[in-house]
DNA sequence: GTCTATATTTCGATAGAC
DNA sequence: GTCTATCGAAATATAGAC
């Protein structure tokens, strides 16, 4: 029993490794730019090895984005769901999204990814319908409470996770890009967008 | 020269056809995902046929990437400079980009790359900055006639670029989906997040 | 000037040593 | 159970036929 945690924690941290590397490949050069080769050199093993603990390529990338998706929805709903009602859910939204793919830059190419294969990367999870509905149901929240407009949700929620996807590119282009700041702009003329009267 | 310039002519033709098969190709795969010999077999040729008419692999992209650019900004900036003023400007950009995007599907996939890549796969040209540039301008123009609220129009003008895409890209993803309604939707949001008062 | 045939490298995956 | 050695397919690029 005790063998076999302990072959079970190091495999765990060799597949940990090996998604950890393939992240930042990933973010480097795209998931189709990212070979088995680069991988296993990344992480300092041989190709082979790579596939004893993923049974092919496409199971790497695989679990690599499941990785930086579950990272994500974890970090923001966590805040999202201390909100008070639908304004400061859509605030704690956007500070907690903008907030997390700062302090995972490696992550933001690789969400932008998942996001423009709708699902063809990602099978079973279509990582692009799942997050807008997150936020339109936030919005229809506040248009049910006579908060916001009458507006289209489902446009609305396009349109807020594209806007911060082109914000977080350019702060990675451009590191001296102030993200903090960016993010309080960003939630002042999303509420003006989306108030009522 | 007669003959000199029919000689051209057709070089020009295949170099367009490849052009145009390889932006399909993209629009699907991805750059990095996108094949010499897919390219080839799309257009009918052989490999070696293609870096005859391009040196290597990377400038047929290279010249995919400029083309797809070049047609965004010649449709968008024609409608923007016919309009009178900084509101009537954002209202045409959003306009024309989407009606752009909805007219060349293929397209879309493409720019997102160009954008998400900054540069990196179209060295010279920064198509990133290059496009929130000239968004910026037109939010820094309302704001000196004190039509616009005082934002950061760097932030703005990124933002309203990635909310473009997103909402172009869920169109992709889905077919049913209205992109006129969603262009008529973000023009009213995008002005009341500008608009001073 | 245009493309076929070929060379070289790198890919993802398997079989079998330890 | 874990990884080295190796395979066949597909990648890009070149050399030379027409």
């Amino acid at each position: 029993m005790t063998e076999n945690r302990r072959l079970t924690f190091t495999e765990e941290a060799r597949r940990r490794q090996i998604v950890d590397c393939t992240i930042g490949l990933m973010s480097e050069r795209g998931h189709a730019g990212t070979s088995l080769s680069a991988i296993a050199a990344a992480a300092g093993i041989s190709k082979a090895a790579v596939l004893y603990h993923f049974t092919s390529k496409d199971k790497v990338i695989e679990a690599a984005l499941a990785h930086v998706l579950d990272a994500y929805v974890a970090a923001v709903s966590q805040q999202v769901e201390a909100a008070p009602d639908a304004e400061g859910m859509i605030v704690a939204y956007i500070g907690a999204a903008m907030r997390h793919l700062g302090e995972h830059p490696t992550h933001v190419r690789v969400i932008v990814e998942v996001l423009a294969n709708t699902g063809a990367a990602a099978p079973g999870t279509t990582g692009a319908t799942q997050r807008w509905q997150a936020v339109a149901s936030m919005i229809d929240l506040g248009k049910e409470a006579g908060r916001f407009r009458d507006v289209d949700s489902r446009v609305m929620a396009l349109a807020i996770g594209g806007a911060l996807d082109g914000v977080v590119a350019e702060w990675i282009a451009d590191p001296t890009f102030d993200l903090d700041a960016a993010a309080t702009e960003l939630q002042t003329a999303v509420l003006l967008a989306l108030r009522a009267g």
